[in-house]
Parts: structure tokens; sequence; C-alpha cells
DNA sequence: ATTATATATGAACATATGTTCATACATAGG
DNA sequence: CCTATGTATGAACATATGTTCATATATAAT
């Protein structure tokens, strides 16, 4: 017996039945946010162009800022931002540090997304 | 022969090959924005529930922002970038405007995310 | 030790994005 | 027609987010 609703939606009955069901069936709340999060992430053309880059070799800081022209302080912003997402790890290696993909789940991801946006 | 980088990056070689590979294979800079954008979308917390609920049944306006806890202007507001977005149709009956995906791939996209952050 | 290079990071700034509020539009019913 | 309900939308506002700038830290070389 759904009333109201900030004003709007006067009705006393709106599809209860399908408002129920779907309340039961939808994920937690909590997940979801976690899973907006997440595609949050790859939700900026900077991240994914690291990310593209990154799933196809290993590279240092340098390389990374070099191959997509932006500052070296921007890379390593959004670097942090990815190690902390846990979607990238890295190795040190005297000055540099190198970074790779945590997995394959990542190229999997963008792999769906670039499938989709190609109709 | 890489050089600079907006101050840091001073070596006059920064692993050339892996720079060059790597931009050779890359997607389009365009085709990566796009992409951003699309994953854009399902990085809001409002949206993905709107499109969470719509996987499992068709719905007018007032069920969502009833299911979701949202005001209808918000609803009415994140359907509109939906439908600009192509994730989501929609049918008028009567006074109602009744809203369901656009096709099965959104339900896929979601799913990936849900299996990610379920480790 | 001193200097140079690679990376990280805090703060300021600018921009993007989502919500609310008020209101317009559309349709059904009296 | 006139009113009520469902939906859409513009503008204002608040917040989130990304970049830049300056600077700190780490490591290597001299």
């Amino acid at each position: 017996m759904s009333v109201v609703n900030a004003g709007n939606c006067k009705a006393f009955f709106v599809h209860e039945d399908t408002v129920k069901k779907v309340r039961e069936i939808i994920p937690e709340e909590e997940t979801l946010f976690k899973l907006a999060d997440f595609f949050k992430i790859f939700g900026d053309t900077t991240r994914i162009r690291i990310l593209s880059a990154l799933s196809e070799a290993e590279m240092c800081v340098c390389d990374l800022s070099i191959i997509l022209s932006i500052s070296q302080s921007a890379t390593s912003h959004q670097l942090k931002t990815l190690r902390q997402t846990d979607l990238v790890k890295f190795r040190k290696e005297g000055k540099s540090v190198f970074y790779s993909l945590k997995d394959e789940h990542v190229k999997q991801i963008i792999n769906t997304g670039l499938t989709h946006i190609r109709e």
C-alpha cells in the first residue's frame, strides 16, 4: 500500500506486486553502492587510457605520461586511485616504478565495454 | 627519442620500444573517450539502482521512485540520462510511462561488475 | 655529501555532476 | 472545461572529482 512520494505519485496503489517483487530481488544497497564506485573508476578518460595502455605492457610512470601526453603529476595521481581500487599493481626498480594490471578481469571489463559501444 | 614531459622524465630514452608498441595497439583516443562516457553512466548509485531494478521488471517512474526511495524528479532526471545514452526504452500508457532496459547487454555489464566486486 | 632524476602528494582551483525546488506539460476523469 | 495525477525539465545550489602547481621523498650517480 505505497502512498505518496515526496508529493507526487499520489496513487494508493502503485503496482504493488511489481514493487514488492523487485525489492526482494535487487542486490543490497551497499552492493550497488560498491558497484557504482567500481564503474566510476572506468568512467574517466585518463584512467581508462591508463588501463588500456597497461593492458598491453607493464610501464613506468614516465612511459605512461608520455604515451598519453599528460603530466607526470596527473598520471601519478590517477595511478594512486587505481592502486587504491586494486586495479593495478606495481614494482620498483631503481628510481622507476613499473605499473601493470592487477589481473585479467580489468581487460575483460574494458573489452565488454568496447564491444558494447561498437554496437 | 622521447624527451621531457612537463619538466619531469628528463631521460632521453624512456623505453622507446614499449612506448612505440603501445601507442600503436591502443584504441583511438575518441574510442576511449566514448568508453569512459559509457562507464560513467554506471558510475552513479542512483542510476545503477535504477538499471538494477529495471533488470527485473518494466516499471513506471512512480514505482521506481518508491522502490529506490528517491524523489520523482531525481528519478525522472536520471531516466532522461539513461534514455539519452540508449540504455533504457519506454512506453506510454495513459498518464504513466513505463521504462525497461534497452537490451540484455546492460544486464551483462552489471553482472560482470558484480562478479568482480564479489572477488 | 651533493646533485639530478623518477615518483608521490597536499592544497588550490576549476569543472562536472546530481539533487532539489518550482513549475510546465500531458492525460484521464468528472 | 476544470481539476487531479504522472511525468518532464530548467535553474539554483551543493558536492564531487580531476588537474595544476609547488614541493616532498627516494634512489642513483658523481
